[in-house]
DNA sequence: TTATATTAGTTGATGTATCAAACATTGATG
DNA sequence: CATCAATGTTTGATACATCAACTAATATAA
């Protein structure tokens, strides 16, 4: 038990690291961090949107994507307007210079991304992502003590 | 090639949902984040360990290492002494009082772990952990563009 | 033995995620 | 219509990780 328990622990901690590895080595490859590339790519496939929509889309908390938004318009990588029939909302989208330096990162991450997963075959990637969602599943089921 | 592409994107993406999610459910659970158990972890399983020693087991940076003790050793969780033999080192070891407060949150994160993986195999961990040393290892060979 | 390099640890600056509180706008109910 | 609830966004406080610059101690080499 204490073995098998603790080899959990080892498959948990590789999750991490492995993530850890991504994030800094992506965004050392880059210079652009893993949860602001999400957002612009979310922006790209989808064009203009709800910073609501953004964040439940790219899973961050609603202060940051404020913050990065803000960040992002100076830059003039994305532009902000308020919802005509809705003041409250405010609608986001890629300034046509943001669309065009957005691709150069995409093409960068596929390359990162097909690297990463160079010997996988089309069945081990299934797996995993089963697997993967499993663990969401189970994780999310979990209730504090 | 663009589906297969946007496949592993979102296997990486399912990755990093994982980890966030347990990072936030545990942290969450037990009030301690991921990191700082990691290093409490280390310190109950080897007892007192340099500083250095420390941070390349837990992989975080030297700095947040220091800080996290520094602020565990303000809280009597654990304590520092210099090395005799070399004064360049220091040593930490969880208090005793600290060691009984580490045996609950051990506890807790073993729970943690059972649920996450309860319905894996024995062959299903195995395989999930030879599937993220492999991505580790592609990961450490991606040159910077 | 003095100068230089290396090693361990610390500190400051910066970026970013989180929660909670505040705010404005809109919708719903009496 | 007036009040109250809900929704979307923003801001402030806090926590943490990282890098780079720094200090102190030790090891190496001239």
């Amino acid at each position: 038990m204490s073995h098998s328990c603790s080899e959990k622990a080892n498959v948990l901690y590789a999750l991490q690291e492995v993530n850890k590895q991504i994030n800094q080595k992506f965004e050392h490859c880059t210079g652009v961090s893993q949860s602001r590339l999400d957002i612009l790519h979310q922006l790209y496939e989808t064009g203009e949107m709800s910073q609501k929509a953004l964040q439940q889309q790219v899973n961050i908390d609603n202060a940051a994507i404020t913050r990065h938004l803000k960040q992002l318009e100076e830059r003039d990588v994305v532009s902000r307007r308020k919802n005509p029939d809705d003041n409250r909302v405010t609608f986001v989208k890629l300034t046509k210079s943001g669309h065009e330096k957005i691709g150069a990162f995409r093409n960068e991450k596929a390359r990162f991304i097909d690297e990463a997963f160079k010997d996988f075959s089309e069945e081990e990637q299934l797996l995993l992502s089963k697997m993967l969602e499993r663990l969401k599943v189970n994780i999310s089921a979990i209730e504090r003590s």
